[in-house]
DNA sequence: CTGAAACGAGAGCAGTGCTCTTGCTCGTGA
DNA sequence: TCACGAGCAAGAGCACTGCTCTCGTTTCAG
C-alpha cells in the first residue's frame, strides 16, 4: 500500500532527491552563488523549465538543501554525542567536546552548505518555517548534555546581573523550562560563541593566524564547556 | 601640486567614489547577491560598460566594498577604545566591553557589510592581500586592550594543555610577540567567540530567542572578557 | 602640437531565473 | 473500460546579468 504509491509517485521522489543532490554538488564546487538551476537540469539532461515542477523557484531549491544541512549536521552531533555517552558514561565534558568536534568536522568537511545555514542569509530570503526544526538539533543536544551535568551534580555559575535576570527567564521558558535559566542563558551564549570558532575556520578568518586547528579547536571547545559549568573546575 | 592633479585624475577619483557609494546603497538595500553592476551604472546615468574602466570586475568592485567594511568597523572599534580610554583610564575591562559593543553596533547598523566580511565568502574567492591590513584593525585593537592590562597588572590565566604550546608559541610571534603566548591564544579564541555572539544576532539565529540583545551582548562580552584575564576575578 | 592613453557609448555574447504554451502520458473516477 | 483531468517534459521567449569589443571623443604629457 504504501510502498507501491504508483510509479509516478516514485519518480517524483527520485527525481526530487536527483536534484538535490545534484545542486548539492554544485554546491560544494562553486558555493551556493554560482548555484544555477539550468546547470542543475542539464547535468540531469533535462530541460530547465522542467525542474519547476518539483522546485517552485531557486530559493526553493536553496531552502531544501538549507533543511537537509540542518538535518545532516545536527544528524552528525546526535550521533557522537550518543556514542560519546556510552563510551564514557557520565562524563559530561567528554559528551560536550565530543559534540562540538563533530559539529567542527561536518562543517569543514561541508564548507558551503555551512556557509548555507550559518554564512550569510541569502537575499532577501527570510527562513520558512520549515527550517527552524532541523535548525535547533544541535542546539538541543547542547542542551541535553548541560541536563544530564545539571541532573548529575548540579551547576555552578556565577550569578547572572539583575537586567539579564527577566532575558533569562524568557530565554529558560522558551528554550529549556527544566534548567535554571542563568544556566540558559549561558549556554545561549556558549552556542554562539561555538559556531563563532567554527565560522572563522571555515570562513577562513584563520587563515595565517591558526595552523594546528584540530587541537586550537579541541582546546576551545573544552574551555568553553569548562566555563558552561560542564565540570567542576580542576 | 598634490592637489592639482588634473581634472580627470579628480574626476576618476570622484566617479570611483560614486560608484562605490552606490554600490553600497545596493548592498544595504538588497544584499551582495544582488548587487549588479549594471544597476549601478544606471542608477549613476552611465552605461555598464564605462563602469569596467574603474573596476575590472564586480568580484574587483566587492573587494573594495569589503576593504572599506574592514576599515569602517576598524575604524569604529578604534575610535569606542579611544574614547573608553579617556573616559576611564585604566579601566581595561570597560575598554573591552566598549570595543565589543562598538563592533556589535557597527554590525547591526550594516549587516549587509558585517555579511560581506564575517559572513560566508562570496565569488570564487580568494581574499586579495589588500584585505589582510584593514582586516586585523578590530584584533589590533583587542590586542591592545590585552597589552594593557598584561602591562598593568598581569594576567592569571589557566596553563595552556602541553599539545597546545608550539600553536601558541607560533601564535604569538606572529600576531602579539611581546605577550605570554597563552594569552594570545586565548585572545584568538576570545575574538572568534566574539563575532559569533555579533553573527548569530546579525544572522538571525537569534531570532525568537534572543530578544534584549543589547543587555544580553552587553553581558556575554563582559564574560568574555574576563574570561580573557582582563580583570582579577570579584 | 601631436600622439597615446583614458574615457563614454553602444552593440553583442553567453548565461541566468522564470513564464507560458504545446503536446504527451499517466492514473483515477464515472 | 475508458475518458478526462492532472502531471509532466520540452521549447520558445522575456528581462536581466557580467563581460568584451569596437568606435569616436576628450584629455593630458612629452
Amino acid at each position: 500500500m504504501t510502498t507501491t504509491q504508483g510509479a509516478r509517485a516514485r519518480a517524483r521522489i527520485e527525481i526530487t532527491a536527483a536534484i538535490k543532490d545534484e545542486a548539492r554538488r554544485q554546491l560544494a564546487a562553486e558555493g551556493a552563488a554560482k548555484l544555477s538551476l539550468r546547470a542543475v537540469a542539464r547535468e540531469l539532461g533535462m530541460v530547465s523549465s522542467a525542474l519547476y515542477r518539483y522546485f517552485p523557484s531557486r530559493d526553493d531549491l536553496l531552502t531544501a538543501l538549507i533543511i537537509d544541512a540542518y538535518d545532516s549536521v545536527g544528524a552528525a552531533a546526535e550521533r557522537a554525542h550518543a556514542t560519546a555517552e556510552t563510551a564514557a558514561p557520565g562524563d559530561h565534558l567528554a559528551h560536550w567536546t565530543a559534540t562540538c568536534r563533530a559539529v567542527r568536522a561536518w562543517a569543514v568537511e561541508h564548507p558551503h552548505e555551512y556557509a548555507l545555514i550559518y554564512g550569510s542569509p541569502v537575499p532577501g530570503y527570510t527562513a520558512p518555517q520549515d527550517t527552524v526544526v532541523p535548525a535547533s538539533r544541535v542546539g538541543l543536544v547542547l542542551i541535553s548534555v548541560a541536563r544530564a551535568a545539571y541532573g548529575d551534580k548540579g551547576i555552578a555559575l556565577p550569578p547572572l546581573p539583575e537586567v539579564l535576570r527577566a532575558e533569562a527567564e524568557r530565554l529558560a521558558a522558551g528554550v529549556a523550562p527544566d534548567l535554571p535559566p542563568p544556566l540558559v542563558a549561558t549556554l545561549v551564549s556558549t552556542w554562539a560563541q561555538l559556531f563563532g570558532l567554527i565560522s572563522f575556520e571555515v570562513f577562513g578568518q584563520f587563515n595565517n593566524i591558526v595552523e594546528d586547528r584540530d587541537t586550537f579547536f579541541a582546546n576551545a571547545a573544552e574551555r568553553l564547556g569548562r566555563e558552561s559549568g560542564l565540570l567542576p573546575k580542576p
